[in-house]
DNA sequence: TGAATTCCTAGTAATTTTGTAGTATATTAT
DNA sequence: ATAATATACTACAAAATTACTAGGAATTCA
């Protein structure tokens, strides 16, 4: 049941271009000297992004990415399943469809259901601003 | 944020054991084919399970096993934690102590800490009666 | 023109999951 | 006793997924 690297490099590559909304756009570069995040993977992570449109982007010489929307319009649950994928604990319900014809009458999917709508009402509670304001008090361990 | 195999065949184990529980000793050889499981794999799953004395098993020929307690005395939580190991999202919340000296003062595992205790809830909530109960009327497909 | 940057496609190393295989040990029925 | 049936235990292996790495094309700015 872990969630992976890269929806935790995800939100934290978010709050780093929250954070530093204000300077315009922002490089793969600076934000993976700033977290230590791989250059490479971070670009594939906000490739991810970018295509839902949580990011825009600019190329070319003073390029970089920023935030499409103010920081407190985005969820965590949001930034994650963009990144993960769903956060459902079974395939089954991992489609927008939830209608696997298989388990349609089985009892184990509807535990998994309700884990599911447990998962998501947690971090779709939570917005990017509170981690930023959170941020700036705490930091990041870079180890969750 | 999957949960494997061995947590989904251990409930469909304990859910067999559970249905059969009037036959005495049930070897996992019958559990296998009714359940379409290979043997050799379920044996691994079961140990775990006897391990923490959810099931109890005698050797030899008419051995087998058969659970410990009532099912409605087991929580779904107990058995996907005994063979899933921690349901935590991060590996910081695996271990019983929940004290990462990095992240004690980390933004995420906050996060992360309310999904663990949402998971929980639900799971907990639900006895290996329920599944039995469920299971006699609707029935399970195998892939959830 | 050249440096900086995103965009795109592949490949690859490491890890985890999902099993298999084989053997030793215990118990029962004949 | 012995054969058949089980669990108990250890090690190995295949498959899938995760976590990157590599290289180059396209774009933009100074």
């Amino acid at each position: 049941m872990k969630i992976s690297t890269k929806g935790r490099y995800a939100l934290r590559l978010m709050t780093d271009l929250a954070i530093h909304k204000d300077n315009g756009y922002i490089s793969i570069k600076t934000v993976s000297q700033r977290q230590g995040i791989s250059e490479k993977y971070l670009e594939q992570i906000i490739k991810l992004l970018a295509k839902e449109n949580l990011v825009e982007s600019i190329r070319g010489a003073q390029g970089g990415y920023k935030l499409t929307r103010d920081p407190n319009e985005y969820t965590v649950g949001e930034i994650l399943r963009v990144t993960e994928g769903s956060l459902a604990p079974v395939a089954c319900l991992a489609t927008d469809e939830n209608t696997c014809e298989n388990c349609m009458d089985c009892v184990t999917l509807e535990i998994w259901q309700c884990v599911l709508n447990a998962v998501n009402e947690v971090v779709d509670s939570i917005t990017l601003q509170y981690l930023v304001d959170k941020q700036k008090e705490k930091g990041n361990c870079g180890c969750c």
